[in-house]
DNA sequence: GCCCGTATAGGGGCGCGCCCCGATGCAATA
DNA sequence: TATTGCATCGGGGCGCGCCCCTATACGGGC
């Protein structure tokens, strides 16, 4: 058995130090880098060719999903582990749905992140035993899925900037204000944006824009 | 100049690691006891009687808060340091109005913790430099907080149910049919929770439903 | 020239949250 | 007993998101 070379990312510093003592514990790992930010993390992953990336999802700048799909575009060979610490269903689809191979929340117990080092760089998945619930809906999922997964790369560039206003918890009247429009020119944007990403009823685009605010920073 | 004793408590094992880490590189700090939720630490204070206890905000169980005015109504002799992730101004003043003598950011330097943990035990107070900002706007909310702060624990059994099943994004038709109960009756709880909250405008509710979601759980 | 996608702008209607007012019943308490 | 708080239920009005429709203008491709 030969050692595993990992990378993390995360933004706190002490909770990096507790990921450091708890993952050299065992011997077989040996972590070649570390990064505070997702920019740093794609320069890392790239240069040093870790087997697996531990990656936190709350990153200032580049976030985990964005390490994530650089290093798929670059097609580097690392599996990716997602760290978490708010167990939000509609996040743990979006991991999964982009390909990630490990996902971990962060209180769960120490000695699950190794586990999970350990799996993924063997070539299986882990998902916190939490989460399977989540798992167990995807199968219902699926079939949705098939048919057409409504995606951010479908809206125009005007929707996308009404849209990352409406994470932002504005107003259709505030967003007209903002981008010197008619409120009704907002009001059909969400409609295309609705139509678009299959969304219906009661504030369905607010609830939606604000699960995804990370992806559209 | 003499040991100082701490407690810690975090729900997060991984963070603890780390915190338990940085922490014993400074010698004159030491560790006698650490907990994962708010019970155990009040236990933990009340028997090991630290000087300073270093609480975590969210966990399970009792929060930071809880475990605080448990020591203060048990007039304990114990200084309390939040150690917390996320930065809320509203729970920043709230932390300074129920007498916290530190209030440190989790993604702020390892050195950080370290240095509030002496400036408290020395006496004085410690606040994350991040924060200066908010701690000059105190002098602006004096007036504001004189008079009244909402809180949670303001409202009813009844009102608390409501807004957890808000926080789950339902309607108010459907929290009725969970409830077994009429929508209007729904929508008079969610009027006096917002009162009460000193909530006002567009889906005010729903918005600060799900910002607290986690501490509603 | 014509069609199509995009952005702009409006009208009307509906659902629902929010806000104002009212009322009844029930329990604890002064 | 009377008051107060809580929970229950209702009416009416307003704002705003969502949904239906039309319409104009611009640019690109057939």
């Amino acid at each position: 058995m030969s050692e595993i070379h990992i990378l993390i990312a995360d933004d706190h510093p002490i909770f990096r130090e507790g990921l450091k003592k708890v993952i050299t514990r065992d011997a077989q790992i040996k972590i070649i880098g570390e990064a505070e930010d997702g920019v740093t993390a794609i320069e890392l992953i790239t240069t040093l060719q870790p087997q697996v990336a531990v990656l936190d999802l709350d990153m200032p700048g580049k976030d985990g999903f964005a390490v994530l799909r650089a290093v798929q575009e670059a097609k580097l060979p690392v599996k990716v582990i997602f760290l978490t610490m708010h167990n939000s269903e509609a996040i743990f689809h979006s991991a999964l749905d982009v390909g990630v191979s490990g996902y971990v929340l962060k209180d769960g117990a120490i000695a699950e992140i190794v586990n999970a080092i350990r799996s993924v760089a063997a070539g299986r998945n882990h998902i916190s035993a939490e989460l399977s619930t989540w798992l167990l809906n995807r199968a219902h999922r699926a079939t949705e899925l098939a048919q057409q997964k409504p995606s951010l790369a479908d809206l125009t560039p005007t929707e996308l900037r009404v849209l990352k206003l409406i994470a932002q918890e504005m107003t259709s009247k505030e967003i007209a204000a903002e981008l010197f429009i008619s409120p009704k020119t907002v009001e059909h944007h969400r409609s295309s944006i609705c139509e678009k990403l299959a969304l219906r009823g009661f504030n369905a685009l607010v609830k939606f824009a604000i699960a995804h605010k990370s992806e559209l920073a």
